[in-house]
DNA sequence: GTAGCTTGTTGAGCGTTGCTCAGCAAGCCG
DNA sequence: CGGCTTGCTGAGCAACGCTCAACAAGCTAC
């Protein structure tokens, strides 16, 4: 090798810091990328490790954007769960305020994150799968409301309605982000029945 | 070699033969497997041939599984479309009827194919789209109603919702077949203002 | 029949990518 | 300094997408 071993920032991180970091990496290439198609050379290439080191902290590359979807999920999630001290009544429509802010200042990312949710693979599936149950869970219970099957399956089919118009109103605006919310509270009210 | 160079049944196709073929076998393969994991080496194997003879007739393997879904989408589109002779009030129940009746009878394909078309590739994706544009306009026609932006993102929206409630409906069905779909057409009818 | 053309078909092989494994070296303890 | 833990690397294998030059099945023309 050459006289000068490493150029000068290669530091040896903790186990936490560097799965941070890598996870930091997937979350970034979100936007640009289909989770599924992150290549391990290009996020170790990022990381300025090698492809080893990788897995060394995640066994397999499913592993490691499965961890990816996971953390853009807990950033939604905590970013949508309604404030402890609102009314019932208000709660539901900030969920959905921040909902439609969310996905109007991180659009693309979002729709890369709700894409790879949907897409192919169980895993990543699963995970989104998750966050939609506890979000139904939540809307039921700010709604004060009890959660039979038939009610769960309304709310979830009323996320998928809101994913999608949402989407279509960040890419085309055809009416106030205002009338956007009341809309979206609206058609929940009526199918939950009040 | 071995003496005897082909065991039997080696015959030589048409191209238009041999296209079908394979397409027929990426949609055999589709309730199993992601469109996007379907290997080459499987599928030349199920039909007998090299993997290069696949790729004499699709250049890619994107162009392989995107010429897959837009089989399956060709496929729905015309289990759904309306019957010409039908009043037109008929016809939008009708195609709900017939939607609820294909999700109910190829659970798992359809769920694999809107998986794969909700998933990161693009070119996949667009095929789903397409189909999506075209159902708004023949729901939208079917309703004679003009349509503007704001009721193509409804009706869009309501694609979505009646997707997602249909398959957890079939999955556990928590109401009859025929209060589901009145459902579906007393919300769409709502959305669309009538 | 056989020469010749078209075209369906193949095998060898290359580059990339997910993944493994044996071992190096950075930092800390005595 | 010796020894230990553990973050980290390089070489290399197998699988897969894709290329390319060439073979051969089936048809037509002579």
């Amino acid at each position: 090798m050459t006289a000068a071993p490493f150029p000068s920032g290669r530091t040896r991180r903790t186990a936490g810091d560097r799965r941070a970091q890598l996870v930091e990496i997937g979350l970034e290439l979100l936007p640009t990328t289909p989770v599924q198609e992150l290549t391990i050379d290009e996020v170790a290439r990022r990381a300025g490790i090698s492809r080893s080191l990788l897995f060394h902290y995640f066994a397999t590359k499913r592993d490691y954007y499965t961890a990816v979807t996971q953390a853009a999920a807990d950033l939604l999630w905590e970013h949508l769960l309604p404030r402890p001290g609102a009314p019932a009544d208000e709660q539901v429509r900030g969920m959905i305020e921040r909902y439609v802010g969310w996905v109007d200042t991180y659009r693309e990312s979002h729709l890369a994150f709700v894409r790879g949710a949907a897409g192919g693979d169980p895993w990543v599936a699963g995970v989104y799968e998750d966050m939609r149950e506890r979000l139904v869970d939540v809307t039921l219970g700010a709604l004060g409301l009890p959660d039979d099957t038939a009610r769960r399956q309304f709310v979830r089919a009323w996320f998928a309605f809101s994913e999608d118009l949402v989407n279509q109103w960040a890419r085309e605006p055809a009416m106030s982000r205002d009338e956007l919310v009341t809309l979206l509270v609206a058609v929940l009210d009526r199918l939950v029945g009040r």
